[in-house]
DNA sequence: AATATTGCCGAACATGTTGTTCAATATTAT
DNA sequence: ATAATATTGAACAACATGTTCGGCAATATT
């Protein structure tokens, strides 16, 4: 890809994420955005054909990053995996986030950034489709599976939140607790 | 109150919740409610001050009635408290949802309405913390107390929207028993 | 019943946002 | 070097917001 867009397309980004993180996303204008962006409006909408895509298009490369992590870690350390902790993805995920990789935090601690969030518990019921077999056994008979993969991947982004919003004050480890505590 | 008020108030709020029931709430426009309502321009910012304004007063008219039900049932029919059923208050409020009261239905289904949902959820915390007795022993112990109070919270709201986006094929009762089953 | 108060109307208005277009310019690839 | 491609910035129409106003209609007060 030519260099010039891939400037544009990070400077947007930035921008984007700086102000998610200080404003409500409905309130956040193209304007704003090129501003801070220093891009021209007609180069914005050569790139994205509108706001909505542009918060699609960054959840798509965010993600597409952290889960492939989580997904690929089954391979480069499979160790987690391998010593009876069934829980150990979403602890993997849990530093990531606490190490703040690709300034996820910042999007998550946005005030109500609701669509936001339902991209990221998307990916996380696709992540528990995928990792069914290692976390099922803890699913209660009598439930319907798409209720519990839903149940959970909503339950892990909630305690995320939870975290964030009181300053992160425990350690992934502690969360993770909590978490599975709950599940 | 002036007849007159009740009147276009009530016009207004039927327009709006006809609106959201066929789009998203960002994407309607104050003219499409007038429209519908057929109520003018001015008498519509003479009642709400923004868009906003009128969704926080709609959720507040309709939780303060569906919640005031629910705790006021503690006395009308308390028997739902009395027979070692703690979770039959949620069971009292899906039963009303499947008679569709005040169309709090159509609401829930509606695409996205992440606030709606916030507010829904900010009561159901409100009704726990007030019921707290009652399914306090369900707690784990070493969880923190807020952290519970917002997972049963929103886990009961998830179930709520799951149930919707399926139809509503189960039995408030089924509902419920899943939703003890994974808490 | 007469009068005062209050709410409604609807049109017009200033303001701001969106998404498009276009010609000029700068950067990259061949 | 030259062709292809990306960016710019300004201008534009279309639309949404929230305010203002004088005239009108429904209520409340006496």
């Amino acid at each position: 890809m030519d260099r010039r867009q891939q400037k544009t397309r990070e400077a947007i980004f930035k921008a984007f994420i700086s102000l998610l993180s200080t404003k409500h996303y409905d309130k956040i204008t193209v304007g704003e955005i090129i501003n801070l962006a220093n891009v021209g409006r007609a180069t914005f909408y050569a790139h994205f054909e509108t706001k909505d895509y542009l918060l699609k298009d960054l959840c798509q490369d965010l993600f597409c990053h952290v889960f492939d992590c989580a997904t690929a870690s089954e391979h480069t350390h499979k160790h987690l995996f391998c010593c009876n902790a069934p829980d150990s993805v979403f602890l993997h995920l849990l530093q990531h986030l606490q190490n703040n990789d690709n300034n996820l935090l910042k999007l998550l601690a946005c005030p109500n950034n609701d669509l936001f969030l339902a991209y990221f518990k998307q990916n996380m019921a696709q992540l528990l489709l995928s990792q069914n077999a290692t976390f099922d056994f803890k699913k209660p008979q009598d439930v319907p599976q798409d209720y519990w993969i839903n149940h959970v991947a909503t339950t892990f982004v909630e305690t995320v939140k939870w975290w964030i919003a009181g300053d992160m004050k425990q350690s992934p480890q502690q969360i993770c607790n909590y978490f599975t505590a709950v599940i």
